[in-house]
DNA sequence: GGATTATTGTTCGGATCCAAACGATTGGAA
DNA sequence: TTCCAATCGTTTGGATCCGAACAATAATCC
């Protein structure tokens, strides 16, 4: 591993250098623990089971998405991925020219898109996914079943939280 | 806030779909609310804090490093921020352009570049870092401590487990 | 000491990413 | 029916973002 310093050298010498200012160093590290183990688990995802195949990190996500909810409008798909429409455009047009994604104009209203997993999109999440899961599996794997739950009933929260307004 | 699939309503579909595989489903909800958690909060930082001083998240992740640690040099400021060298060679130039930057050429090995926050650097966060942390503090707000602990706990877990290799 | 190896920051190509502007379409109000 | 506001997916411009290739420099080997 990189000589990244380690999250308690950080929280240290944030301590030192705005001791004087009123600060929640609680809240600060807390997230930005939950940036740093983001970040890291995404990567360790990407480069030992997305990248072989191929996959950016959202790309997957569309794809899982799309395996999990059969068909969605592209405006749904977007939302339920956490990108922009104008990024999913772009997204699913990488996935489209590989064949994994269809697109299927709506009858009723015209504006709207649906897309939808090819034959193939569904083969390569059968493969994949579960080599995505295991990996997942053993990321969490120092945890404990209490202070996995703790930890998700925890960040359900924080998504509530942060998603009201 | 959108029509988002709550996250209690995609862990019941994603059961329905892969039931018949063995998968770790504690593991998947857990990294899945991992991952909404961090982008919510991110957006909500970046958009109530971070936009209107017209900085970007990783920008701001850049200065912020660099006000704690004075003077890094860019490797272990890519490597602190969890960004390529190739990226933070971008976003440093966007920096150094406003003159929130100081490039410092190294007289004993001139293959490297410190960093240093310039005077107006220092001053723009003194002013917005009081503000960032009182969102963040707000985003935290309906943890109570024991939660917040043990939330923090286990991501640093989570980040050990994930940068070992 | 000369050749090889390692490391640094930069550049490059290609994919993401967003907000804003846009054309097309829809549905409601006058 | 005829505007008119709302919503859809796309396009646009600009900033990230990465891995790989690169030139410059430093360290090591023999």
């Amino acid at each position: 591993m990189p000589d990244q310093h380690s999250l308690a050298e950080v929280e240290r010498a944030t301590r030192e250098r705005v001791q004087h200012l009123p600060l929640d160093f609680t809240a600060s590290h807390a997230l930005l623990s939950l940036y740093r183990a983001a970040n890291a688990v995404r990567g360790r995802l990407t480069n030992s089971v997305l990248r072989p195949n191929d996959l950016t990190w959202t790309g997957f996500l569309v794809l899982w998405t799309l395996w999990i909810w059969d068909s969605m409008e592209t405006r749904e798909v977007a939302e339920s991925v956490g990108i922009s429409k104008g990024t999913l455009t772009g997204v699913s047009k990488t996935l489209l020219s590989r064949g994994l994604l269809e697109r299927i104009p709506s009858t009723v209203d015209r504006r709207l898109v649906n897309l939808k997993l090819s034959p193939e999109g569904v083969r390569l999440m059968e493969q994949i996914y579960p080599e995505f899961n295991k990996t997942e599996s053993t990321v969490v794997g120092d945890l404990d079943k209490v202070q996995l739950t703790s930890m998700t009933d925890a960040l359900r929260t924080l998504v509530e939280t942060s998603e009201r307004y």
